[in-house]
DNA sequence: TGTACATCAGTGAACGCGCGTTCACTGATGTAC
DNA sequence: TGTACATCAGTGAACGCGCGTTCACTGATGTAC
């Protein structure tokens, strides 16, 4: 019978540190502008120690865009019920500060385009995590029905993260900062159209 | 004097079609995915010709995307006027053919994070492209005066460009139809808030 | 309580490879006469 | 019309470098007694 040395939960715990870290770097630098020395790098750790933790750095992607997405699913179940939380999502993702921290900020409008030339396994994983983002979003708006509610949930998110990379792509701050604000003006357009009448 | 040995547009041919090909590799694996070699390749050409035509992969890069972004703004000007036109594209734009083929479609869908990370020049040329496609589209939409046309063509533009992404992003075939679809129905449902009452 | 030991997370050098870039050369071209 | 030549677009090998990945090893750890 094999005995634990370490601690048994060290190894998970730098696992963890290792996604964690790379989640920033990823979404700074890009998937494939991030080299696998920088990612151990940031943990704390040297190129060598990588593959007693993934098995590849495809390996690592999925599980940090896994995580990321987790971590943004489990943000919108927390809001409070109701459109006005919402709107102060949006107000808040489509903010200069949220615009110039793509580190910290949503995977998808850091990765998305880059995302869609992945293998299968990221892709899965993506898939499966934005399904949950849009189900928690559906649920806190009021359209008549559920399919609408969805659409609503679908149409929001893809015009936000359309709206913050735009915002990053622009050189003109006036132009990027008025694409900012066109996306909350447009969004609140959209929540208004399920207002009950 | 200098005599030109060669055709004096033998050269500027050549660069043409490098620009072109370019494009279509760019758009498919990426800036930080395609290789001088393979770029050249694609236009018969060899590794070594590369810095007779440009400066560095970041000059080709530049013009690859001004290019694109012209190449999109003169189709947006030569739609037939009013709105109905702009529906029309966007159902090509949302199509499921214009999905499976980003190498021959949207510079913006296919390569807008990437360009978020990109030096001054290319942003630079990015941003004065995209403004002529703004204008462009606003010249076809019919909201009571021209700063509302203007955000509605900015909205709009975000919207379909993060849906674009979001159907290739996602590996469940259904989900990725139902998102081109919920994209359409929320743009024209954007288009009908302008209607004149 | 103190010491010898087995474990294994992490180190760091090395692998082959493709990257962006450079450069000495080649050979098809149009010109000169 | 035919031939020698100057031009220069394009070739392809080579540069240093960083990539993803492998592996012999180190040394801090908890265990056994």
């Amino acid at each position: 019978m094999a005995v634990a040395r370490y601690d048994s939960s060290h190894k998970s715990e730098t696992r963890r540190r290792i996604i964690e870290s790379a989640g920033r770097r990823l979404k700074r630098d890009g998937i494939d502008g991030s080299g696998i020395a920088a990612l151990m790098s940031d943990a704390g750790l040297t190129n060598g120690a990588f593959y007693a933790h993934f098995g590849s750095k495809d390996d690592l992607v999925a599980n940090v865009v896994a995580d990321q997405l987790e971590i943004q699913a489990a943000t919108m179940k927390a809001l409070p019920p109701g459109r006005e939380s919402i709107e102060q999502f949006i107000r808040e993702y489509l903010s200069p500060g949220h615009r110039d921290q793509p580190a910290g900020g949503c995977p998808s409008a850091a990765l998305l385009d880059e995302i869609g030339r992945c293998n299968a396994e990221i892709r899965d994983g993506y898939t499966s995590g934005v399904q949950a983002i849009i189900d928690a979003v559906a649920s806190h708006l009021s359209p008549p029905d559920p399919a609408a509610a969805r659409n609503r949930a679908i149409g929001l998110f893809t015009l936000i993260v359309g709206s913050l990379q735009f915002a990053r792509a622009v050189s003109d701050p006036a132009l990027s900062d008025e694409v900012l604000e066109t996306g909350i003006s447009t969004a609140i357009e959209l929540l208004n159209l399920d207002r009950p009448s």
